[in-house]
Formats: C-alpha cells, sequence, structure tokens
DNA sequence: CAAAGTTCAAATGTTGACATCCGGACAATC
DNA sequence: GATTGTCCGGATGTCAACATTTGAACTTTG
C-alpha cells in the first residue's frame, strides 16, 4: 500500500486552484488575487499564499515581488520550451524505467494501455482520456525510482496537462487516433529494455504532441 | 542591464540558511526548526517558513507534514539520482546554446574559463573554484534560453553544489587537476555547435564528478 | 513482560491584523 | 507638452498569537 499522507490547507487550496485553471474558470494570464481565493476556499490568505507557491514551483503560475501571481500564458515560445524539457526528462526516464522494470511493472504499463485504448472505444470524452495518458507517465517515472528525476517532471508536468487540454480543446480527432497507438509502441518498446529506439520512442511521442499543439496554435480550426 | 530585483525577507532567509549549509554549519541529515532560526536570523517564523518552502525547491531540504524540515542527507543513492538528472539537463543545455550562441556568449565562456585559470594558478581554495566553475554552467543554462530548462537545472543545482563542496573536502587535488581542463573541452566543443559530441562531452564532464564523488564516499581518504 | 493506551511538552499549521509596496491618476514644473 | 512629483486604492509582505499535531516518556492492561 502506497502510505497515507496529510497535507494541509496549502496543498488543498492547491490543488482548486489548480483543477480551477484546468477547467478553464480561470484563463491564462488571469491575476490570481490572494484575498479573493482566500475567501472563496474559505482559507486564510497565508494558506493560499503557500499554496501559490505549489503551483510555481509548477510552473503554472508566475509570482512577482508585490505584484502577486498570474496564470501562465503559452505563447508558442513557452510550448516550445515545455516540450523541449519533458522530451530530455522522458527520454531518461523511459530509459531508467526500462533498466529497472520488473516483469510486473511492464504489464501494469499495458493494462493502463488497455484501459487507455477501452476507454477511447467506450467514448470516453478527451480529458478522461488525458487523465489515463499522464497517469501512464507518472507510473513510468515512479518506476524508474528516481526522486531528483520525479520531482523534475513534476515542474512541468502541470503545464504539459494544460498544454495538452488546449490540444484536445482546439481539436481533438487528432489526439484521439493516436494517443493509443504511441503508448502502445512505447510499451513494447520498454520490453526490449534501454535501448537507442526506445530513448528515440520517447522523444518523438513528445515531439509529436508538440507539433500538433504548435499547429493548432498557428492556425485555429475554430 | 540586468533588472534589480527586490526579493523579500524569505528569500534572504533562505540565502542565509543556505550558506550555512554550504559551510557546513547545518549538518547532513540535521533538523531546521522555524522558531530557531526565526529568531536567529531575527525574522517571523512565516519568512523563514517560506524560505525553508524555497530550500525545498532546490532540494536541499526535504520537511514533512508537521515534522519540519531537514537537511538531506547525501547516501550514494542520492548522488546517483542527482547527477543522473544533472547529466540529462547538462546535455540539452550545451546543446541549445550551441545552437543559439552568438559569438559573443562563446567568447564570454572561454573568458571565464580563463578566470577559472587563473584562479587555480594563483591557488584560490577550491570552495572559490567552485564558484566559478558553477558561475560557467550557469551561464550555459542562460545562453540556452530556456526558463523552464533553468528551472530544473534549479532544482539541483544546489544539491550538486552541496556534493561538489564535499568531493573537494574529501580531496581537492583530483577536482583541481581536471576542472580547467574539462572546461576548455566543452568550450572548444560548444563552438563546434550542436554535435553528438558536444552531448557526450557533457554527459562525460558531469560523470567523471559523479565517480570522484562514489569514490570519496566509498573509501574516505580520512 | 510486551503491547496498547495516556499524557504532555515541543514543534509545526493556521489565522487575522498591521506594515509596506505598486501602479495609475492627477497636479506641478521646466 | 513631456517629464517629474504626489497622492491613494488595492494589493502583497510581515508579524505574533492561537490551534493542531507529533513523538516519546509514562502508565496501564492482558
Amino acid at each position: 500500500m502506497r502510505r497515507a499522507r496529510r497535507r494541509g490547507l496549502a496543498h488543498e487550496a492547491a490543488d482548486r486552484v489548480r483543477d480551477a485553471i484546468f477547467e478553464g474558470l480561470v484563463p491564462p494570464g488571469a491575476a490570481l488575487r490572494e484575498v479573493e481565493l482566500a475567501t472563496a476556499l474559505d482559507v486564510s490568505r497565508g494558506s493560499v499564499r503557500e499554496g501559490l507557491a505549489v503551483l510555481e514551483r509548477e510552473g503554472l503560475v508566475r509570482s512577482e515581488w508585490h505584484r502577486g501571481a498570474r496564470v501562465i500564458d503559452m505563447s508558442p515560445a513557452d510550448v516550445d520550451e515545455v516540450y523541449t524539457v519533458r522530451a530530455a526528462l522522458e527520454c531518461l526516464a523511459t530509459g531508467t524505467a526500462a533498466e529497472r522494470a520488473a516483469p510486473g511493472h511492464l504489464e501494469e504499463l499495458s493494462v493502463l494501455t488497455d484501459t487507455l485504448e477501452r476507454a477511447l472505444d467506450a467514448g470516453a470524452d478527451s480529458p478522461a482520456l488525458l487523465s489515463l495518458d499522464m497517469a501512464f507517465h507518472d507510473r513510468v517515472y515512479e518506476i524508474a525510482g528516481n526522486s531528483r528525476l520525479t520531482q523534475a517532471w513534476h515542474g512541468v508536468r502541470s503545464q504539459v496537462y494544460l498544454f495538452q487540454l488546449t490540444r484536445i480543446r482546439l481539436g481533438h480527432d487528432q489526439y484521439r487516433s493516436v494517443v493509443v497507438e504511441e503508448h502502445r509502441r512505447l510499451v513494447s518498446m520498454l520490453e526490449r529494455g534501454a535501448t537507442p529506439a526506445l530513448a528515440e520512442a520517447a522523444r518523438e511521442h513528445v515531439d509529436s504532441a508538440r507539433r500538433a499543439l504548435a499547429r493548432m496554435l498557428a492556425d485555429p480550426p475554430r
């Protein structure tokens, strides 16, 4: 069993605000005022403040001295930055995971992909698919078992999530048509161990997402 | 000019505590009590708390719910984790920097290496050399110009610093004998653009440090 | 005597009040 | 008329008091 974690109001507050951002209730670039959030969430400003610091660590929010916090926006440059870093991390993570994976782990990743496929076939909405998608990758990082690597991943994870949400919002057909296949490919590569081809597959998986989003941002299909 | 930054007491507190850790005043594994630090630094507990959160983001400190913060320790596993992640980041950073570097940037890195060499020849102490060493790498990240990458770097930077400090404390001869040459090699590779050989050099530079530290930890020369 | 329950000091988590800072609107100045 | 100075509303930064949790010493119980 995974041990239960007491977390405190700050993390709770961070979760609420993060979800609000993901749901689009707080658009990119919007200001996050401490008093406002404090009354809305019914906690003190101190807790909100600490929560915003958590979101800042995740890169979802940027704050400046005496100017408060704002939701990040997503210029094409931002997208490039995030996916470039993600590609490097994902490469390392899949490679390490391949080295350390027990057979059970690979089986588990395979099952996660099955779940994803079934959800797709059952007509689940794209955000739900994205959650499963992310869960798969989270598991890879866990299997790699490098806490610093996981921490680095958490530094871009929420941004990836936000960007991918935008991607599927602008046009989810392309996403739905490739997710499962790309994950299957990753699993099959993982089974063969830490090869250069695996690193290439991981890089390509990330880059495919980057290209799709870049296309969407440059030429919104409205 | 680089813009001036107001930062607040929390960052100031973080700086003090960080320095204290680097100077060995607070040994690995030691508890960092909020009230204690607050009185010592003459700031409120809130500011100390926020400062500790900064150090936690840097990986120098680990804190748990209602159990406070402790300085990380450095098991061989920790060393592996940090240098593994650092290698991946450094690869990406040098590659990107090579792509984007203006001639002036390469010149600047060369000058930084000259400074390092002069300091070495002038008999500067090893911690001073380490500062110059880190400044070089910081500049590479700046030149790469990827803020997410820089942030990921900051997530391991302080740990690298602490580990390297230990390395030179246990035996600085080896360090002094290779720093300059390894940096020269990096600069010359950077000048040839983003080649596979550059990535290899960056990886080797990091790995050399990892091996040196692992050797020291396994077999302390006392 | 070992295991579970109790108690208590010490530390952290949380809060609301007070101090400080920012940015824009308006007035003064050269 | 463009620049500089002053004011003020609204926001964040800081603080010290109060609430909660923890771990360990102690007691109880089977």
